[in-house]
DNA sequence: TAGGAGACTACTCGCATGTATAGCCATGGG
DNA sequence: CCCATGGCTATACATGCGAGTAGTCTCCTA
């Protein structure tokens, strides 16, 4: 029924259309505004998808099937980015604001893009750890989910700073970002930012103190 | 005309609604709901405040200067956390909500609120490394700038993963996110993230032979 | 060549929103 | 006493939205 081949038509160029609105203007962005930029008419959402909510769900789809691909098709190891340069093409640069708008929101989409960054970051992080690159923590998952969250939620705000940014300039934006925030986080990786060690010490004779082992402390989020 | 007497009337109970409101459901919350949470009709809007953007503005403004207010009387001095546990009350706790809202839909507040703790954050950064309690950097503002996006956005992504979190709960999402964060940042903080200085000497040296010196690379963002 | 399936459009409907208008009514100074 | 000021409400209006309906056009096939 519904092949690869009709990827072709107007439905495909209905999703990609949508997928780029949805990046530069937020999931608000009228269905209007999105058959305009497809260069069709609104009722051919409808016809295709049958809700907004569910070109919405095809788009969420596509965008993480689409980061996936560009993901292990392009294989690199700088640590120093858990994002790994992503924005290295237009196409790149648009599924990045689109993930980072779907965590913004919040939503199903939003904790399916964290929870697979925190994966990705994880297998990364215990490799480098492994490798002797990286210092081991005593609690590994917090420790990705915490750089994970930090990483995400910078750019997000980076990118709330700029919200009139073209989505051809975005790789701008990005780079910029990275150039602000290079020398800090590698300050920071490599020289840490207290002179001693008093506050984590005391943290831990505190932590040991309860009946709370520091490893089982930060594994699920709160159960809504 | 209008003095500080006439907070008590109908005025103050629709802007602090419209703050609780904003804080809860976003600022795209409507007239109707901001008007029924004050329990006034939702035309009063228009005659206190001349149309819902005006009305924001002083919602704005009031969280702002209750936010410095809140700062200025409790002077703690814990560099663990950039924001001192703000969320001690519910009354902090949606101030904070409010700000974090702000700074995620971009625009000259979320702008404002983030260069006011900027500044905030490098004062207390250079004293603490005066005081040795911190090692330098080589670009303080830049990390200082760092440090507050990075905390911000890490905010931003945990309200976002508790979309349907109470005003009056949100104190223990906060306490849940220090409490998963701690020990990540106490670790970073103290011990670093890489076995070895290679990753920054490298980058040092690039940044050595370019024109551009390593403290004038971050000061303002792009140019819009 | 006839016919039918599906891509596509024009138009409409109900709904929610921000804004605008007209008026009620309690209070307080003449 | 009286009436004007201003807080406040009820209602209407214009707009833009997603969704629904009916119909046209264009191939592909029997």
């Amino acid at each position: 029924m519904r092949t690869a081949q009709d990827d072709l038509t107007g439905r495909a160029r209905l999703r990609d259309a949508a997928i780029e609105c949805f990046a530069a203007q937020g999931f608000d962005e009228s269905l209007r505004a999105i058959a305009a930029r497809a260069g069709v008419s609104a009722g051919l959402v409808r016809h295709h998808f049958g809700s907004k909510e569910m070109l919405r769900a095809e788009c969420d789809a596509t965008v993480l099937q689409r980061y996936r691909t560009l993901k292990t098709e392009s294989i690199n190891a700088d640590p120093a980015s858990l994002f790994a340069q992503l924005p290295a093409s237009r196409e790149a640069g648009i599924l990045l604001v689109y993930i980072l708008r779907s965590v913004r929101d919040g939503g199903a989409a939003g904790r399916e893009f964290l929870e697979h960054m925190v994966a990705e970051a994880l297998e990364f992080s215990m490799d480098a750890v492994a490798r002797g690159l990286v210092v081991p923590s005593r609690d590994e998952e917090a420790r990705v989910r915490h750089l994970v969250r930090q990483s995400v939620g910078g750019l997000i705000v980076q990118l709330a700073m700029h919200p009139d940014t073209q989505l051809d300039d975005f790789q701008g934006v990005i780079e910029q970002f990275y150039a602000d925030s290079m020398l800090p986080t590698l300050e920071l990786y490599s020289e840490g930012l207290f002179t001693d060690r008093t506050y984590l010490d005391e943290y831990l004779a505190y932590v040991a103190g309860t009946n709370n082992p520091p490893a089982g402390l930060a594994g699920e989020q709160l159960p809504r």
